[in-house]
DNA sequence: CGAGGGGTTGACGCCGATCAAAGCTGGTGG
DNA sequence: CCACCAGCTTTGATCGGCGTCAACCCCTCG
């Protein structure tokens, strides 16, 4: 695969404020979706709300840091990173989703790194202020036992998916994956980086670009804006299922 | 793949009998770990106790039972089948660990098939008692968590692990993840059939054969008994990481 | 304007899928 | 007890897909 060092990672992250969960306008999407406003009169510690720009890292595996992140909007992708510098993503999480769960297991360190792919918004929840209100809400197990779930839902998706199967079905898979994790706002949605793509299906980048242009000549894969693009998703489920 | 259609399924299971949960010996090793032999005085529904025989199927994907599972000893792989009848292994699960865990999450069916590897012996833990041992013991939803947790570890293991890389390169870490599997007990582990490690890792029957083959040639893989083997770590890391 | 990064395309060689056939093993029944 | 068979494993031969190297294009930014 590749075997890119890392280049200069942008890490431009911008602190928007204090969040103020009882008064969040979208907190059932979100990790505290259960807790009554009440909830947040005495936390341990705050909840602070950043904007992350396209590229920057939220936070790199094996760091030990504290806190879990609930996304607001934007795209995030999870890096395993092997000792020779390739690497391989893992999970693509949206909006709604957390990262960093496992902190509240008893890891010490997270355990790949996160990097934004675009433009992410989201809330930087201290571990410490979690376990508070757990002990005070049960109920909050319960989302995180969901969040947990749907994670592992993803990750199998991921290896019967994007791990069998020739380069054009793995690519005509990713694009149905894109396709439905934009789903709710349109049907459009953004092309990654070839070299994310490869990253995810265990491909060589030059191969994933063959591929894309051969949709787009089939007229499989339209551009409707700067890189925001359309798939028939009929025809891509018949190349990603054929024999 | 390999498109092989079941041929018949061996269901040889045998009921042990009823579990006493707070007289196992082997309690904290199992689901209910945290919590106190008072806790299965009054239980909604009982907890019993089977053995399945090897390839025998725990249950079967989309199959609506309301039962999760608790191993006590043996190996259950987790199966997904795709409508084309190609199957790929999931997931491998032993002793300690929970299976049917999205059953505590809304799911109304199972999100994959599970068969014995070898004889299996399993407690068969009805979904109403765990939600009620959860109301009164909000501890056990930690143990929920860390199964999760645990699970999602092995999946992410999986990905970038037996996801990519050449085929020598892909074998050699799947006998990795073999011995560190059995790692407790002894150095030896079970060698899986070829169409397992297969499915597991996304390459052919063949492919795997002579891979093999290979390995027990330059003498890293050793046959100590009947289908026990011993291999030499170390080499083997050498060839799944060499470039 | 040049430099640099990402994307596309071409040429070539090797890895691994596929098809085919031949051991090997355990189980069954005569 | 042996013959036979079915299923699994091994090995060989062939061919196509895809990784690799390399050149070129396009766009952005300094």
């Amino acid at each position: 695969m590749n075997k890119e060092l890392d280049k200069t990672v942008c890490t431009n992250v911008e602190w928007v404020g204090r969040a103020h969960c009882d008064r969040c306008h979208i907190r059932r999407l979100m990790f505290f979706s259960e807790l009554p406003d009440s909830a947040f009169e005495h936390l341990l510690q705050p909840v602070d709300q950043f904007i992350h720009a396209a590229g920057s890292t939220i936070f790199e595996a094996g760091t030990r840091k504290k806190f879990i992140y609930s996304i607001r909007r934007g795209m995030v992708k999870l890096v395993h990173t092997a000792e020779d510098g390739t690497n391989r993503i893992v999970r693509l999480i949206g909006p709604g989703s957390a990262i960093g769960l496992e902190l509240l297991d008893g890891a010490d360190s997270y355990h790949h790194s996160a990097i934004a792919i675009n433009q992410v918004d989201l809330c930087k929840i201290p571990v410490p202020t979690v376990e508070q209100l757990e002990s005070e809400y049960p109920e909050l197990y319960q989302h995180v036992v969901q969040q947990l779930q749907d994670q592992l839902d993803l990750a199998d998706q991921w290896i019967v998916a994007l791990g069998a199967g020739t380069a054009k079905q793995r690519v005509a898979q990713l694009l149905l994956v894109l396709d439905k994790f934009f789903a709710e706002n349109n049907d459009e949605f953004i092309l990654l980086s070839r070299e994310d793509m490869a990253a995810m299906i265990g491909i060589a980048v030059e191969t994933v670009s063959r591929m894309i242009a051969e949709f787009k000549r089939q007229k499989i894969l339209y551009k409707t804006d700067n890189n925001l693009y359309t798939c028939n998703t009929a025809e891509l489920l018949k190349i990603a299922q054929q024999d």
